[in-house]
DNA sequence: AGATTAGGCCGCCATT
DNA sequence: ACAATGGCGGCCTAAT
């Protein structure tokens, strides 16, 4: 996402590929399983690549990514609007990374609908575009068809976000690895964090928050968090704040939720023993969070991303 | 599914 | 003066 010009997304062995057509400033990007559609262009990651370039790419693209420009003003060529509208109108998904946004608004996509842009545009991108609710302290927004992200560094996170969603858990994490990012920021997260180094190790919260991680299966209360961190119950949330921009239970129930793909993408195990695994108490309780965030039922993502064993 | 209840979150303020 | 803390009350969200 990076590449200034026209090449690759993450890289050879990733199961997605960035291109960019020349003169519009379009990235295409297509993500297939082996054997899918298009001309495949054989990989070591066993995700086969499509290549594509131009405006006729975006006819026929399923995900349009459309990059930061550097004059959010100028007016973009109407061939260009013309098919970003196309795309949108035949159900394509559109997406924008930094400054993006304001060419989906010169579309006009993003009327009524969520936007997330650099936080320096945000004012300009409302400003611009009346009819976006432009979200300012956020990493990215996904409206299901149109996701739109903050800053570069967000977008890499929203195009994780989108390969996750795709092709599984699993999948987004070899990618995370592979480029050397953390494999899992989830959009609400705040912009800003009050330190601008993320604590590592064994600095800060950091190994409560581990500590939680082993205990994902447990019944853990905020106060519970906050003895472990010898401090109390508010100064603990205030400061989880600061490091991670969420709040302590919204995190928690944040990797309840990847554990619990992880487990239905790597075991058979029947939805009931997943949700106790990972600390839902139900299975209706798993259902809930899994809906909200990955919009689909556990048993449906089950189907779409087990990796046969 | 809807209502009740427990728990979490945050602004405000006094205290350290 | 200043920054961090922790308690309180009210609103909101999650669990039952």
């Amino acid at each position: 996402v990076l590449a200034p010009e026209g090449v690759v997304a993450f890289d050879l062995a990733t199961p997605c590929q960035v291109f960019r057509s020349a003169p519009s400033g379009v990235y295409d990007v297509r993500v297939c399983a082996p054997g899918g559609p298009g001309s495949p262009v054989p990989t070591t990651s066993g995700f086969d690549l499509v290549v594509a370039h131009g405006l006729e790419a975006v006819a026929a693209a399923g995900t349009v990514i459309v990059p930061g420009v550097e004059d959010v003003r100028a007016p973009r060529p109407p061939e260009l609007l013309g098919a970003l509208r196309e795309a949108s109108a035949r159900g394509a998904r559109i997406v924008s990374i930094c400054t993006g946004a304001f060419v989906l608004g010169q579309a006009g996509l993003l009327d009524g609908r969520r936007a997330a842009t650099h936080w320096g545009y945000a004012d300009l991108l409302a400003e611009c575009c009346p009819g976006a609710a432009v979200e300012r302290d956020v990493l990215y927004v996904d409206e299901g068809d149109l996701l739109t992200s903050a800053g570069v560094a967000a977008g890499i996170d929203l195009c994780l976000h989108l390969v996750r969603r795709d092709l599984g858990a699993e999948a987004a994490n070899r990618v995370a690895r592979r480029i050397v990012v953390a494999p899992h920021r989830a959009g609400g997260q705040a912009q800003f964090t009050e330190r601008p180094v993320p604590p590592a190790g064994d600095e800060g919260l950091a190994p409560t928050r581990a500590w939680m991680l082993e205990r994902l299966d447990e019944p853990l209360t905020v106060a519970d968090m906050a003895a472990h961190a010898c401090c109390s119950p508010r100064t603990f949330a205030r400061r989880f704040r600061a490091e991670t921009g969420t709040t302590p239970l919204q995190w928690f129930l944040g990797e309840r939720v990847l554990a619990a793909r992880r487990l239905l993408e790597a075991s058979d195990l029947p939805v009931e023993l997943v949700a106790a695994r990972c600390g839902f108490g139900t299975a209706a309780g798993l259902r809930d969070h899994f809906r909200r965030a990955c919009q689909t039922t556990p048993t449906a993502y089950r189907s779409a991303f087990r990796t046969a064993a």
